[in-house]
DNA sequence: GCCGTTTTCGGCCCGACTGTTTTCAGTCG
């Protein structure tokens, strides 16, 4: 029973309350649990047998109760009951692009939908056969919008398409140039979790600027790379882009600005405290700007941003909105309502690492041939020291693959390890125009019984070694757990490379005993990974965070195999913000003569 | 159903857009 399974299940939940007009803040309640199970690093069940459930932010005595029948006997008495009433192939529906509770229920009632596997192709049929739009409160055009629907749902299109950050960096930077011819446009930002800098990108949200919203909208309705404009108003438009990604686009007069970037960078749950806390100071928060509650200014009626025929303060920045609610400004990527606001409140916000805070980085393959037990990489030691001096960088470290042990013995492996340290060192001291530092380490192999893949002799040519784990991925948690402090044990490893090795979007990563690894790094001085490709970007935010708690070293590496992915760093560098990091908690912040200290050299 | 530096009871965010409506419900962010 995973977090995912249980999300599954609580959203039926939502959307029989929902059907059932059952009081709105419960619903509230549920979906709150649903967004802190989907966020959190760590698996419930977990959690549970710690007897640590209601730590999980918007869980409370009932539905803690709920999970604890549903760990104890694998189901909930009461939600069976409550699903017993609603035919099951309405559930499937909700996937689908709008399709709430309500119709889905309507649906699945009308047209007798029975089986839940074939629901999506029966409501497709029954479309096409002209039924719908023959139903009450349904018309041609909502048949013909859900056929739309249930067309791309089966090309794989769920309602959420998540695709990787830079993916979608790229789709809004061809968008926004788009936009840049337009005059009309005087400001265009990308915003919602493009801004927050999420690992994975959901919609594309982008806000303009301008006085003449509709000229705006009407090009952006017009842009040639989409398939499909959703819905468009005054306000704003959605289109399909011809991948399936959805581009919300919001308009706005520079006056306001400062609101909508506020308002449309998020996360919804942000928001939904801002505002909870705007209540109590009798003000009303939205996308133009702030409103006295009851129509009476408040006593901070000297601020010039008044706007007398609106009742309504408007900020043309950020920073001003945020400050008008006695809020510091809140770096975009804090915006999770995890603790952010409080903190903003008390003045004690992390002063997060920024891209000129790093000082170098240690995971970077070369394309020495070392006949490596994984791939190689494509760019030599020259070209990547050029490029670390032009990143103003102190320090590099080289972490190939260890040479492969099934095609070697141990005495070839050592010669191997002994030229190749020959070989850097030449190749660093023929050139003497970069001041880059070399560290000569390694990635070694953490093999299945825990031992390093590399006889003990050939530890004596690297400077460190950076381990993970790059087989049998299907251990349990206990027996993971093992082998790799087993493996981060050796004097020379220091570094946990892609921790959880995780794959976005492919492969979910094995489970850790974190308290146990957490520990053990914080007594044996060992640093955790961020790496920063794009597909891994593992550690993970959340996580990465909680080893900052537990006063764990973290450090930044792209894992390059190939020069130019050493700029991928930026990636890494959000997800470390996004885990509250300052540069101290950062291990290649430090400068190089600290480093070096630090690994013992 | 949750939660507390105004509360253990009485609150709980704000708005846009669409289709099918004669004033609104459903969905979405």
């Amino acid at each position: 029973m995973t977090n995912k399974d249980i999300c599954m299940l609580l959203k039926k939940v939502v959307a029989i309350y929902t059907l059932r007009g059952e009081n709105r803040f419960r619903i509230i309640a549920y979906e709150r649990t649903i967004e802190s199970l989907e966020k959190s690093p760590f698996e419930a069940k977990d959690l549970w047998k710690e007897g640590r459930l209601m730590e999980i932010n918007g869980i409370g005595q009932t539905i803690s109760a709920h999970l604890d029948e549903l760990f104890r006997i694998g189901k909930v008495e009461y939600f069976e009951e409550l699903f017993s009433h609603y035919p099951d192939s309405m559930f499937p529906l909700l996937e689908v692009a709008g399709l709430g509770p309500k119709k889905a229920y309507y649906l699945a009632d009308k047209l007798r939908l029975k089986d839940p596997t074939t629901a999506i192709e029966d409501l497709l049929k029954a479309a096409y056969a002209d039924k719908i739009a023959k139903l009450e409160g349904f018309g041609s055009k909502s048949q013909s919008d859900i056929i739309d629907a249930l067309e791309r749902f089966r090309e794989g299109q769920k309602k959420e398409v998540r695709i990787s950050l830079p993916l979608a960096e790229g789709l809004a930077q061809k968008i926004i140039d788009y936009l840049n011819e337009c005059s009309a446009c005087s400001e265009i930002f990308p915003l919602g979790s493009l801004r927050r800098q999420l690992s994975t990108i959901g919609d594309i949200d982008l806000a303009v600027a301008t006085n003449k919203p509709q000229t705006v909208l009407d090009w952006f309705t017009a842009y040639p790379h989409k398939s499909k404009v959703i819905e468009s108003g005054p306000a704003g438009a959605t289109i399909i882009l011809s991948g399936g990604q959805h581009v919300d686009l919001r308009v706005q007069d520079p006056t306001s600005f400062g609101s909508m970037l506020q308002y449309f960078t998020g996360s919804k749950h942000h928001n939904i405290h801002l505002r909870e806390i705007a209540i109590k100071q009798g003000l009303s928060l939205s996308e133009y700007g702030i409103k006295p509650i009851n129509k009476i200014r408040n006593s901070k009626s000297e601020i010039r941003n008044y706007n007398d025929k609106k009742n309504l303060y408007e900020f043309a920045k950020e920073k001003d909105y945020y400050r008008f609610l006695g809020l510091e400004w809140i770096p975009p990527e804090l915006r999770e309502d995890n603790g952010e606001i409080e903190a903003a409140k008390n003045h004690n916000l992390p002063l997060l690492i920024e891209k000129k805070d790093i000082k170098g980085e240690f995971h970077i393959h070369t394309s020495y041939n070392l006949e490596p037990s994984h791939d190689l990489g494509l760019s030599d030691l020259k070209t990547i020291l050029l490029k670390a001096d032009s990143l103003g960088y102190e320090y590099i470290g080289i972490s190939d693959h260890n040479p492969s042990k099934t095609h070697h013995t141990e005495s070839e492996i050592i010669s191997i390890m002994k030229a190749r340290k020959y070989y850097y060192e030449q190749i660093k001291a023929s050139n003497k125009n970069t001041r880059v530092n070399l560290f000569i380490m390694l990635e070694t192999d953490i093999l299945t019984n825990g031992e390093l893949a590399l006889p003990n002799d050939a530890f004596e040519y690297i400077d460190a070694s950076i381990v993970s784990i790059h087989s049998n991925f299907n251990m349990n948690k206990v027996e993971m757990t093992d082998r790799i402090l087993k493996g981060l044990s050796h004097p020379k490893a220091k570094m946990l490379a892609h921790p959880t090795g995780r794959l976005i979007n492919k492969r979910a990563g094995y489970d850790l005993d974190w308290q146990k690894i957490f520990s053990f790094c914080r007594i044996n001085d060992k640093a955790l990974e961020i790496n920063s490709f794009p597909d891994r970007l593992d550690l993970s935010d959340m996580m990465v965070r909680e080893a900052i708690k537990n006063q764990v070293k973290l450090v930044i590496n792209t894992d390059s195999h190939e020069v130019s992915q050493i700029d991928l760093i930026k990636y890494g560098i959000s997800v470390a913000r996004r885990g509250w990091s300052t540069k101290a908690d950062i291990l290649n912040c430090m400068p190089y003569n600290k480093v070096k200290e630090w690994l013992k050299i």
